[in-house]
DNA sequence: CAACCTCCTTACCAATCGGTAAGGGAGTGC
DNA sequence: GCACTCCCTTACCGATTGGTAAGGAGGTTG
């Protein structure tokens, strides 16, 4: 497979699995969007599960490689864990793209759990935990805790990262500037808000 | 039409667009799980859209009874919000299925935003900034603060409230069983450091 | 008894669904 | 020049999609 079309294809599919979900994208949708016909599609990927799958697999890669590079970004790990977030939460049209794909796995997900042990984004989830621990004052946390955190953080970030076209409809284009201004210059102290109260939970 | 059939009907459609969202269940499958044919469904119901639309606007309702009743719960306004927040978190068959249906509304609307300005859960979001609001530290919170504030309550507690079948598959059911009582147990907290920190940002 | 509801049926529709079969044009290796 | 592979085409498939048309059983009202 020639790696442009390919590159092509899956960012097509990755627009629109995102925005409309597996059973909301055709493989007709796919083909009218890129050009040619359905066949061509099926030609690359044979079956509608396996592109879907392909472009899954793309995503939680290049979650992977931005969890490694916020690894590498500091040596502290507190600015380390707020370099990672921030990152998570860039407004940008690619990364609100995946956000929304992110919270649709997670809910479609539910209804093919019997494969989730070998889930996409566990790897993910895991790491994100590890990542947490290794600032000093969280050593001990356990899992549990560990995983609340991580989910409220992340709920926290990408409630509001999936919606700014429902948000800018309901409440106005400039309070939403306004909001995802006042968003990212105050994660840091959610970050530290959150972590201050996880570790106040292992310290009592 | 007959209220039971009609509180069957919508129970049915609530529970697998809940599972499946609006393109992954077809009207088909609804009158198959209700036991008689897609005709006596769209007998009800003219369009899919009219059918998803009810059962959607039962929900607002719902939602709207259960912030009425947490108004009435306590005087203090505090206690108020705790009460409300920890409803939405209660983590119950039901509750689960709305929230599942809450966040996939989130996402789908972005695809009809133009319809959004009537969004059914535009009541829901304003009454909880008045709810905020109502907190003493919190009166001269903006509109920008409280949003963001009430988008960030609600993604701790959804994105975690929506994913048991992946966790349990993930990390075993006695974990999400303990982050399951460790989350209800600290919500309260959870809620208070949430608005410690927004007042701190009114203040400051 | 007839007219009229409500609630559901069978029969049918064009359009679309995911996917198969077969082949053509262009480039490559021998 | 001949076989082969890659990338895409047209033609077609049965099943399913959302939805229409017509009618029938049962209860209510005149």
């Amino acid at each position: 497979m020639q790696a442009d079309t390919k590159h092509r294809l899956l960012n097509t599919c990755e627009a629109l699995f995102a925005e409309r979900g597996f059973y909301g994208v055709s493989i007709a949708a796919i083909a009218r969007e890129m050009g040619f016909t359905k066949q061509a599609v099926l030609h690359h990927y044979p079956t509608k599960e396996k592109l879907y799958g392909a472009v899954l697999q793309r995503i939680s890669d290049d979650f992977l490689e931005h969890q490694l590079e916020a690894e590498q970004a500091s040596r502290d790990p507190l600015e380390r864990l707020k370099t990672f977030y921030l990152g998570l939460a860039k407004p940008s049209p690619e990364n609100i793209q995946r956000t929304r794909w992110l919270m649709r796995e997670l809910l479609d997900n539910n209804a093919r759990a019997e494969h989730a042990e070998n889930w996409y984004l566990r790897a993910f989830l895991q790491r994100l935990i590890i990542m947490m621990r290794s600032v000093e004052t969280l050593q001990n946390l356990s899992d549990e805790e560990a995983l609340i955190n991580v989910y409220q953080m992340l709920g926290a970030i990408n409630y509001f990262l999936v919606s700014p076209s429902t948000l800018k409809a309901t409440f106005g284009e400039t309070m939403y500037e306004e909001v995802n201004q006042l968003l990212t210059q105050n994660l840091d102290r959610l970050i530290e808000a959150s972590i201050n109260l996880s570790s106040s939970r292992t310290a009592g």
